[in-house]
DNA sequence: CTACTTCCACAACTATTGGTTGTGCCTGGC
DNA sequence: GCCAGGCACAACCAATAGTTGTGGAAGTAG
């Protein structure tokens, strides 16, 4: 049984006659015929007292006709419920205090119509959340993926260079600079904790250490933001690095000092993954909405160059 | 879009491969792949997420599936509702109280899991009766239809070959008879109202008359029977012709007296039409009840030789 | 690391289907 | 009785859905 006979059916039980069935379904009055002819062998049964004027229902097809109608509305809702903008959109965001997870914030803010939902999948590196949005497990992801990595079917599109700021302690040598240079810190130890190898947050802190010849000492358990202000704060030669919009890590409660970093500004490259060719609603005023509120990002900049560009 | 790619899809989205799904459907694992890709390209989503172990459910999917199969069980519950048998068989009869009305309700009695409607068309011949059996109006109908007007597509069966009895008053010449042959009703006055031409009843007694010479008078309206009793129990003269098991005219009231006809034994020869092919299964059983319960009929009978058979 | 297996997609071909046009029959109105 | 309207049948054609054969990707065993 195909949908289109039914269609047909119901336009012949409606119009009354095989012809004006035929114009509004765009065939000819013959393929009307054969497939009502068709419907009825199949369901062995017939629907149609055809006269020499038109055509009616008989008692069968008085029966069928609503069962018709309800089977062809149940596929327009079928068909409803995956067309794209009809369910809301999934973000995965790595971390829902950094900059992306806040971009994302505003932009819900201002386009209440977006419904979405944002996650925070545990995928140990860039390249698995890539194959997450390409398996339709969400829609979009933000990541920092080498563009050797971006696999076929994926869009990657760079957003959001966060700065990197310096976090120190009251004690710290720099702190009271008013900025400092990246190379400023070869002496230095800076300590991140709790960033596993292979994940993207690895690579992107052994590409800066490369670069600027840093001590970074991601080992060690993280034992949670407060452990790492506390050590900070009471340490005059440890200090870590944050993005410049970051929500925690804020340096409040410990006197601690964010010191901006400049010739080269290191920025965080944050890669918004999509599906290539997705047509999602929100997505398109997602990406249009961090496109325009993208901003200026100062001219000397340095990021690793494996990111997706 | 085609009921077998919903089903196909289910079928993939139960199994978990494509080949599975294929042996399920008794088709290559590449008609499979082009229903699922054909499937996908028409909502313009893709649903499944192909791995080299097999394929499973992508959001989109997951959202799909349960419209899928709700769109495969509206079309099995359309199919059903005009499945033979699963709505009453229509029987139309003459008139209640007469003998086919009567064995249709001893049937009914007798087979509880029948659902039936019995009706009463207003149809003035059983041509036109036959009619509304082949457009489906009635299912059934009990009829003396001339063998030379049943139309293509209806099939005329004859059942209860009712014998008349004559119906006289205490005061008829006759009223005292154990039985009487037609022949001796030639110079009696028979009286049976409302009749009007062209009906199956004056067809009836038309040829009656024509066979043994009577003069049946049928002119007059009819005042019920009531009124008609009362003119028997009063009159020497007048009688009618009633069917021996007719729940009416009943002469207990009215000291009426019911005179069997023999020699030959005139029978109002019922026939029931239907739809040639019917499958309706309260319509066999009701045929077979019918085969098997009819009276013997006596030897030497009299009907029309118009009626079909 | 290589070879094998499993699973899906693509290509080429074929069979079937569903469409078209042309025509005929039936019925109802003039 | 003739004409017009409405549906069905036949023949033909195009589009579709099926087949087999093959290849690539990814997991698995040796």
């Amino acid at each position: 049984m195909d949908i289109e006979v039914l269609r047909t059916f119901v336009a012949v039980a409606e119009t009354g006659q095989f012809q004006a069935a035929a114009d509004e379904l765009g065939i000819s009055q013959q393929a009307v015929s054969k497939r009502i002819a068709a419907l009825e062998k199949h369901i062995e049964v017939t629907l149609l007292v055809r006269t020499s004027r038109g055509s009616r229902l008989n008692m069968d097809g008085q029966v069928f006709l609503p069962h018709a109608k309800k089977v062809l509305a149940t596929i327009e809702q079928a068909e409803q419920a995956v067309r794209p903008g009809s369910r809301p959109l999934r973000v995965d965001v790595l971390n829902r205090r950094i900059a992306p997870a806040q971009a994302v914030y505003r932009f819900y803010r201002s386009h209440s119509e977006s419904d979405m939902d944002v996650v925070t999948l545990s995928k140990e590196n860039a390249s698995q959340a890539a194959h997450a949005v390409l398996e339709g497990i969400v829609d979009a992801s933000f990541r920092a993926l080498p563009a050797d990595q971006v696999p076929a079917g994926i869009s990657a599109e760079r957003f959001l260079e966060v700065p990197l700021e310096l976090l120190v302690g009251p004690g710290h040598p720099l702190a009271d600079m008013p900025w400092v240079s990246p190379a400023d810190l070869g002496g230095h130890r800076i300590w991140i904790p709790g960033i596993r190898p292979s994940t993207e947050w690895a690579m992107f802190y052994q590409a800066l250490s490369d670069a600027f010849g840093l001590s970074i000492d991601a080992l060690g358990p993280n034992f949670g933001d407060e452990a790492l202000m506390d050590a900070l704060a009471d340490s005059s030669s440890l200090a870590t690095l944050v993005g410049s919009g970051d929500r925690y890590l804020w340096p409040q409660t410990h006197d601690l000092r964010r010191i901006p970093l400049h010739e080269p500004t290191p920025v965080y490259p944050h890669v918004l993954l999509f599906r290539s060719g997705d047509q999602h609603p929100v997505l398109t005023a997602l990406r249009n909405h961090l496109r325009t509120t993208d901003p200026r990002t100062p001219h000397d900049v340095w990021a690793p160059d494996w990111v997706a560009r």
